[in-house]
DNA sequence: TACTTCTTGAGTCAAGAGCCTAACTTAAGA
DNA sequence: TCTTAAGTTAGGCTCTTGACTCAAGAAGTA
């Protein structure tokens, strides 16, 4: 299962944003670049995809910015993939030769699968400190 | 979830191969091209692949042809993605950024839950005779 | 030998991902 | 009101890759 690098990058600054969730300050394009290591450039086309899913609000001039639009439990993974990376999740196979139907039928249950377990997550996922790490040493 | 034409083409040739399997008739490249609608001269590469990784076994000269090297119930997906799209498999997510490493575990998660469904399902799986679909009238 | 069928490697073509540039709009604050 | 710091938008560039196509060659059979 590859992934885009728009939806790795998409998950990495969301999972920013949300860290700075409640703070009344926006995070700045560059500085999200920066933190999460993104062409600013591309990022940019990201950022506005991501808001205009809903999952992001933006404001303009000075003190402008980015911040999540709700609470990071209220984000799921699968709104994320839809935003920027739809192809991801849609489950359009073939029907064409004598086995066309039945090939199709067989990968549309993998297909289910997926999005069932990456509709399991939420932005907070992301973002939790992962305790168990703390005990490798 | 989307599908290379070459992993969904490997999937139907193999579900032909498997419903004549037991016969000692070889099947030819023209037949298969025709019987599952793929270009013959894409299908002559994927069928190298196929040989290659030791699933299907080919024969050259007058009565030539190709079959599969083992019982459909013995060959599982998992085996046909590699063969011919092991990409599918891989998990290789970079762990840039601050959030990287999180979000690396996250849809390593995933990935390995989508490889468990593809694992579950054999060869066997695609050429059933589907009676379900009997009772729709 | 002649014919058939698989084998191999190289070549073509279009589409898309990833990234960049530059002009534009909005808003805060002196 | 003027300046400046932000986000907004449209377009274009380049390189890779998937999906084929082609043609010469090798091997087996009659």
């Amino acid at each position: 299962m590859k992934l885009s690098h728009k939806l790795e990058y998409a998950c990495r600054v969301l999972a920013q944003l949300a860290r700075t969730h409640g703070q009344d300050k926006l995070a700045h394009i560059d500085e999200l670049a920066e933190a999460e290591k993104i062409p600013a450039n591309y990022l940019v086309q990201i950022l506005n995809e991501l808001r205009n899913a809903g999952l992001i609000v933006s404001k303009r001039g000075k003190q402008g910015g980015y911040a999540l639009s709700r609470a990071p439990a209220r984000i799921g993974l699968s709104e994320i993939v839809t935003a920027v990376d739809s192809e991801l999740l849609e489950r359009n196979f073939e029907d064409a030769g004598h086995s066309g139907k039945r090939v199709a039928h067989i990968w549309c249950e993998i297909g289910v699968e997926f999005e069932k377990k990456i509709s399991s997550y939420t932005l907070e996922a992301f973002v939790v400190e992962d305790t168990n790490d703390m005990y490798y040493i």
